[in-house]
DNA sequence: AATTCTTACGAAAACGGTTTAGTTTTCATT
DNA sequence: AATGAAAACTAAACCGTTTTCGTAAGAATT
């Protein structure tokens, strides 16, 4: 009940294991009258080369990892759905961790995967991680490498992302085009770089259009598990805090949800008294109701994108030549909707 | 910029390849002083087996195929998580595969796995699937393989579900207890199993309790993409169609949820008119509002079963004894929410 | 008839480990 | 001094391919 091997079709036909290689590899050296009869007899026995052999030979595995923070993330798996395809198409398989936002994890995973010799990595970097030592090891292993979404500016490698500050403030500005006079922002945790330039976007938003930046009016969230009930809290010290905001422009669309059920709890109405934009316009956003004005994010395409672009660089790399790192920023998209209405 | 081989480390310490490979696997009869300088040496230059050649070597790959219908899926994410922690406290990797609910999609997938040599599969099948001979072949090779929620009676193998049936009966008769006395059901798509037998749980939940089965209250619906919409056109049609109707009973949250959204914008006032219940338990139906009464799918879990089980079989197999097929039922629960309040 | 060219095939090294079956050395035992 | 056993190490087969480098036989060329 063994697999069928080279040699033993070898043996079957009285030829060299070599000879029977190259027939099935369609050489120019063999006859064709052979190329037959090996691949005949190949079919009748079903055989299939072994991978384990053919990577060892030529080094290679036709596998790729990806590092991700959160599987359960509608997000997230939008972009594992995009890769997935893109290598299949290709020939590729995907190898999922989950970073669990932790850092230690992170490089443990990195490890994981050189030591698998996976042929190239695709990373969301954790919340945590600002230190890039680990994946500077992965560069010297000249083992192809591209950041998406959560990046990090201090690693030379190709990125996929969007432009976090022109996406919140395109979001602040619709607020203000709505009639808000008085802005607040739920911000994201403080490390990672998106939830920056989303606050960043929001403040240049305000003051481009003769609003005051009132620091006091930004909420922190960490964004994680709790998102939910950080939304919920964030608003009811909101209302607490201040009387006179009327719109809310929030890093993340769960935790904007959250905010929107404590408005709603506490008798605020939305649109009318608040107004809100959440941000990547999970499926969810369009169902509640009020539906969520939010900024689309791409995960599906930026899956792709991240594949296509780690492709181009193991083939760049197969070829002895040095890849060209490139970012590549794809475009958001405002979806208007009850919140704002 | 080589990766250090055995070899390597055997030359700089004049040993042999083989004394070098059994001092780092700490084998009885290599001195305690060699293995010191080996292992010394071999940290030092960083030395990292080349999976590759061992997977050939010992034949086996340490990784884990898993086939999902659609990985875009709060349950199945769920499901993603569980198996790929748990594999990765075995040493196991997990690549991943997406059938888009397609028999011929399953099939190439399958065979993909195969070549790939990984050490176990996980499935859970599309929609469409019935004959399960590309299953079987796997079966043939002696690759240990799991099914999981949606799984099939035709093959026999190790499989992690929930009683779909008892759970359906648990919420039809939870909207009796709440005084429902007119009772329909969105069901799935016809053939998977899942479907059927919640289907078979609604209408023994209502003759048990001497109600009347009424054929025209149940309405079909594929349960993909579409969900949210199916929900709708459903209620829709429920309330042209009947009347008296005064609760439902709904194969997935999310046509629930389009469901729910149809009856507040038709006035109808749920719980008040209309009771409902979901299945799944998907994040969501417990941030919408009102929240939606469900059945909890308990995702993590049933990846953390399904990959010990795998585990246990692949371990069992390697021992060259033959694995003992389980049928493993996880626990499913009643979440009372405002649905049924 | 001697030389070169094709054509069709095979031998063998290589990939980088693991493992079996020795071999050598040392040293205690009879 | 011969024997045996333990300790420490090595040679070599092996996993299943791929690929380089030959080589033999026949055809074509000079």
């Amino acid at each position: 009940m063994k697999p069928v091997t080279l040699k033993e079709l070898a043996a079957r036909l009285n030829l060299s294991v070599s000879t029977v290689s190259k027939a099935l590899k369609d050489y120019p050296d063999i006859g064709t009258e052979t190329k037959k009869q090996v691949r005949e007899l190949a079919k009748s026995l079903n055989y299939k080369p072994n991978t384990l052999a053919v990577n060892l030979r030529t080094n290679e595995s036709k596998t790729v990892g990806l590092i991700i923070p959160e599987i359960v993330h509608h997000f997230f798996s939008n972009v594992i759905k995009g890769i997935v395809s893109r290598a299949e198409q290709r020939g590729y398989l995907v190898i999922i961790l989950q970073s669990d936002e932790s850092h230690e994890m992170e490089k443990k995973q990195i490890q994981l995967l050189l030591d698998q010799r996976v042929d190239g990595i695709m990373i969301s970097l954790a919340n945590d991680t600002d230190q890039c030592n680990h994946i500077k090891e992965v560069m010297d292993q000249k083992t192809p490498l591209i950041m998406f979404d959560k990046v990090s500016k201090r690693v030379d490698c190709s990125k996929v992302i969007i432009d976090d500050r022109k996406a919140a403030y395109e979001a602040t500005a619709h607020l203000i085009d709505k009639g808000c006079k008085r802005i607040a922002h739920f911000r994201g945790a403080l490390t990672p770089l998106n939830s920056i330039d989303r606050f960043l976007g929001y403040r240049k938003a305000l003051l481009d259009h003769g609003l005051e930046f009132d620091p006091s009016l930004v909420y922190l969230c960490e964004c994680g598990d709790r998102s939910f009930e950080e939304g919920k809290e964030n608003a009811r010290k909101l209302l607490e805090d201040h009387q006179d905001v009327d719109g809310v422009f929030i890093n993340t669309d769960l935790v904007a949800i959250g905010a929107l059920t404590e408005f709603k709890k506490q008798g605020i109405r939305v649109p009318e008294d608040m107004k809100i934009v959440g941000f990547s316009n999970w499926f969810m956003s369009s169902v509640i109701s009020p539906s969520l004005t939010t900024i689309d994010q791409p995960g599906f395409r930026m899956g792709e994108t991240a594949f296509d672009q780690l492709f181009i660089e193991i083939e760049t790399l197969k070829k002895g030549k040095k890849p060209i790192f490139k970012s590549i920023e794809l475009e958001t998209k405002l979806i208007e909707r009850e919140t704002t209405g």
